[in-house]
DNA sequence: GTCTATACCAAGATAGAC
DNA sequence: GTCTATCTTGGTATAGAC
């Protein structure tokens, strides 16, 4: 990054959150500096205060947008509730390794948010659960799934497909399809459908 | 705390990694700074430098303890695999609860420790894994659990599991034992063994 | 909008007295 | 082994020029 003058709000302001998002991922939101970020746009520190207020602000921006992103992609879909299971957890895949760094903060860098901050992300993420559940719920009742308690499986099935992105690495052993039907014969088989 | 001379080297360094291990779990490795471990265990920051020689190799101490700990608790039993995978699920929980600071540090701070720390915690967590997915590849073998890909149904098993530390909270609405029961009916269930 | 320069503070770590 | 005091570095954030 050569340049030492001049203006491009409208390339800037998307690559401070692209790096922020990177970097607050990789190494932790308190690990990165603001100088570090800058350094990755091709900036000067002082030039992120023109975008955010300061560094919490940054991070809330990105995990409140990451949230609101989820929420407005998902859409369950009419049908059987096996088939809502199975585009669920293909939808959740997709998505946890489509944003995979956004995914990662999102569960990872709620300690580091002030308490309001916190309980906003919180609510987010708890309608997204609640999409899950709601599923669940229909299975059980239309006697296709058997499941010991709703709360717990639906953490544990969040908790299952989340976990891709702790080894999925581009162009390795296994493509997307493939991993999501994998992960869509564990989450049956968790939910006694078989 | 209101000494403010004297030795207590018996007690102040496992006093230390308490608090450190607690701290860093919460707040993070990165977030936590050696003023405020010292403040907790009632020291001077300078005191910590008699217990360690910095602060990255007191987060490395921790997590290879805890690994250590984890891998000498660990022992499998005789019998059929679904015993096996049983007692497997259960001693995964119980650890996880007993130990959730050191799990949570186990699997979240592995990024801020020096590439050669980490090559060995990483090693220690291998060792870990591959001692669920023996089990597995008995299971299969012995034909009383499908599973599609070995390696993967390891991981998606130790992430479910796992992340029980995410919600449980001492004195909630399950105790352990059925908390055991249900991941263990959500388990049996994903590797195919209805 | 971005730069350079800097104020201000807190971090990790060390030295030497007790 | 612990304290107090301090060195040095690097952090967030701001001011004012361009």
């Amino acid at each position: 990054m050569a340049r030492t003058q001049g203006s491009r709000a409208e390339i800037t302001g998307p690559l401070i959150r692209t790096h922020a998002r990177r970097l607050f991922a990789r190494q932790g939101y308190a690990a990165v500096s603001m100088r570090q970020i800058a350094s990755a746009v091709g900036v000067q520190a002082g030039a992120l205060y023109a975008y955010t207020p300061d560094k919490q602000a940054l991070l809330f921006d990105l995990l409140q947008d990451h949230m609101e992103h989820l929420l407005a992609s998902w859409s369950d879909i009419p049908g059987d509730p096996l088939s809502r299971l199975e585009h669920f957890v293909r939808f959740h895949i997709d998505t946890s390794l489509d944003h995979a760094d956004a995914v990662f903060l999102a569960y990872m860098e709620l300690r580091n948010l002030t308490p309001e901050n916190f309980a906003r992300i919180a609510a987010l993420r708890g309608q997204y659960e609640s999409a899950l559940e709601t599923i669940l719920r229909d299975g059980v009742a239309a006697g296709v799934m058997r499941i010991d308690d709703l709360k717990l499986a639906t953490m544990a099935l969040i908790a299952m497909l989340t976990g891709v992105t702790n080894w999925y690495r581009e162009g390795g052993r296994l493509d997307r399809r493939r991993i999501g039907d994998i992960y869509w014969g564990l989450a049956r088989g968790a939910v006694g459908a078989d």
